[in-house]
DNA sequence: ATGAAAGCGCTAACAC
DNA sequence: GTGTTAGCGCTTTCAT
């Protein structure tokens, strides 16, 4: 409690506004007003961040003459301006895009959620993300669902708790519950959807030639002379999974061949699943003669077992995958794959999601296809029968 | 121009703050006060976030109240705060970590900066970090230099204006200047370095067993018996390259074995730095019988070119490279590696980079090793002669 | 050309 | 136990 230096009461002051920087006290028995010293007001000597109000300090002026300075408004005498901007480069300022933000109710900052940073299609589909936000003066806040549906809502949540100006995503094999994303959806947040979509919200997609790449492997596995082909798929659940397999089944079709449910085997990606669906095959009276993985990982993996099989690739087997062109290329025998462009599927993601920004919900719904490319290889190239 | 309602001039009236929304004006000529209704002020019927206001609105309490009850703080009535609770979790309310970080001088945002998150070692790296922020409450902010200085410096200048409580680095390739690092230490802003560390500035350094890797993979082929045993290092200002290579020189002499500078190379880790390697090792009088790829890719590389040359591995030539090990299971014959464990290495990071922000200055610097592991396979193991 | 002040969402210090 | 208000850094009217 303050003591009024005029009467001496402590009873009778109250707390009467701020002025300069110092507390506004009040007597009320003698009717006397003081100030006083605010306490603890001393900043911190060492100070990471220069502020507009250090400048404006240091130059003598307001903090406004100082915001229009670096922001190169009008009204403002040349002069000024440049001494200002010297100044600002001394003091190594550096504007907090955070209280900028934060009044304009954006914060220049897109969220992103995929599954796992690890796997090389996703760190790829990233690095095109980070290209073109950062064109766009953007920031990228990342999450992974490891797959998981919950951690996935909880990291949209935390996305939207950081007030991200956009989301990108891609979601979790589990993922099959869409209303967070719609509520958001429906409250305007700027969206886009790539990779593993969900078809029940009206955002933009951007996808793979999920069927047309599946097509044309299983055509060119087809037109090499094999007849009994059989598939890997994933998760039932995931789109991608069903895109593929009707590419798979939409080239047996047309080339005639029989579609038999024994050859087509959903699992998890994981390596049990492929070396577990290679060895119930070849317990069928008719094996395959071909396998189309729709993960390249399993491709490789029934590429390594065949191998310790003394299965021969690709004559008895012919085996091609979805994906990554790198590791497909040093496998042995060289995996044949369709080939997809990552980077290219964030570039074209981050753009969408920029244009639904900019457009605040008067943009038209596109969806993208990004095209991939088909790459023979060794394991799918049957040699000429005698 | 306002219009006096009492005395109707309009020269003489001034505005004389807000109350509740509204504009207040003063004529001086009469000396009356009133109020208008704010132009504008009508909201965004689609709002994306509810604050504390609007539950404050719906509640009719105070925001202080709605702030307590949100915040479980003490002096709330049981009965206000599960009220408040029920209407926030009811209008979907989430706090604006941006405007909370903002008032306390923090953002609960950790910045990242790599060369390249498509490298599987970074992208490991990543995961560990993300699970170690999410436990911490933290998001992260990722930066990829692309191998370029004068991008790297970019990106810590962006990381800095989002106000990031911290910032973990890995160096670029290029970056041999560190005054803008130095700056922000010296500022206190928390930072640690992992993996392309700088020894120039006295950050907690996470490292990988450079040094103890590359003994061990040199001793290993020296005891399959390799005697001529070339490395091919990375650039030579990069620290791990400098370490790789000590290492490589300790085991030499450790072994009684002669240095021989012709098998040294140093490059920038592209594919056509190792095979022009390659090639002109295999000009010498006396070619190495062994390569040390310090960069796993490279010895993959030098294992499909000698493939192509005939070059017999292990027998005519071992082969060995620090890295990934997926990717060194695939490739035919297996590759023996000295493996690190990126995500620990994230993990570990993040971990420091988290200590020194909460001790505030006061945390005793410390340096890590991440522990290593030699995995042996067929790319050096030399079949015993005769 | 420049200064004063409101306001973005929230917390904490204070008044009652 | 609850309301009031300053202030975080910045932009943006408005007044001078």
């Amino acid at each position: 409690m303050e003591t009024c230096p005029k009467c001496s009461s402590n009873t009778s002051i109250i707390r009467a506004g701020m002025i300069r920087g110092k507390v506004r006290y009040h007597c009320k028995s003698c009717d006397f007003h003081f100030t006083k010293e605010h306490p603890e007001k001393s900043r911190p000597t060492k100070q990471i961040h220069t502020t507009i109000k250090d400048i404006a300090q240091v130059m003598g002026v307001s903090i406004a003459t100082v915001s229009r300075a670096l922001n190169n408004k009008s009204d403002i005498s040349p002069k000024t301006r440049e001494a200002i901007q010297k100044i600002a480069l001394e003091l190594d300022y550096n504007p907090n895009m955070f209280a900028k933000g934060f009044q304009r109710g954006e914060t220049k900052t897109i969220g992103v959620v995929i599954p796992n940073i690890k796997r090389p299609f996703f760190a790829g589909v990233l690095s095109g993300i980070q290209e073109v936000a950062n064109e766009h003066g953007y920031r990228v806040m990342i999450c992974q669902s490891n797959e998981s549906f919950e951690t996935e809502v909880t990291n949209i949540q935390g996305l939207l708790a950081s007030h991200v100006d956009g989301l990108l995503i891609s979601h979790s094999k589990e993922t099959t519950r869409f209303n967070q994303i719609k509520s958001l959806f429906d409250k305007g947040l700027p969206m886009v959807h790539f990779d593993r979509i969900c078809t029940e919200v009206d955002t933009p997609k951007i996808r793979q030639e999920d069927f047309g790449g599946a097509y044309q492997l299983v055509e060119h596995l087809i037109q090499q002379g094999y007849q009994r082909i059989a598939i890997l798929a994933g998760p039932t659940e995931l789109l991608i999974s069903q895109k593929r397999k009707e590419g798979y089944l939409h080239a047996l079709k047309k080339h005639g061949l029989e579609i038999r449910p024994e050859y087509i085997h959903h699992g998890d990606f994981s390596k049990e699943f492929a070396l577990a669906s290679l060895d119930s095959w070849r317990q069928l009276p008719e094996p395959p003669d071909a396998i189309f993985a729709i993960h390249y990982l399993n491709a490789v993996e029934i590429i390594q077992y065949s191998k310790e099989l003394g299965i021969q690739i690709p004559n008895e087997l012919g085996i091609v995958g979805f994906g990554d062109e790198y590791l497909a290329e040093i496998v042995h025998p060289a995996l044949t794959v369709f080939h997809l462009f990552p980077q290219k599927v964030g570039e074209v993601a981050a753009q969408m999601l920029f244009r639904v920004i900019a457009e605040k919900g008067n943009y038209k719904r596109e969806d993208i296809l990004v095209q991939g490319k088909l790459i023979i290889r060794k394991s799918s190239l049957k040699k000429p029968k005698g």
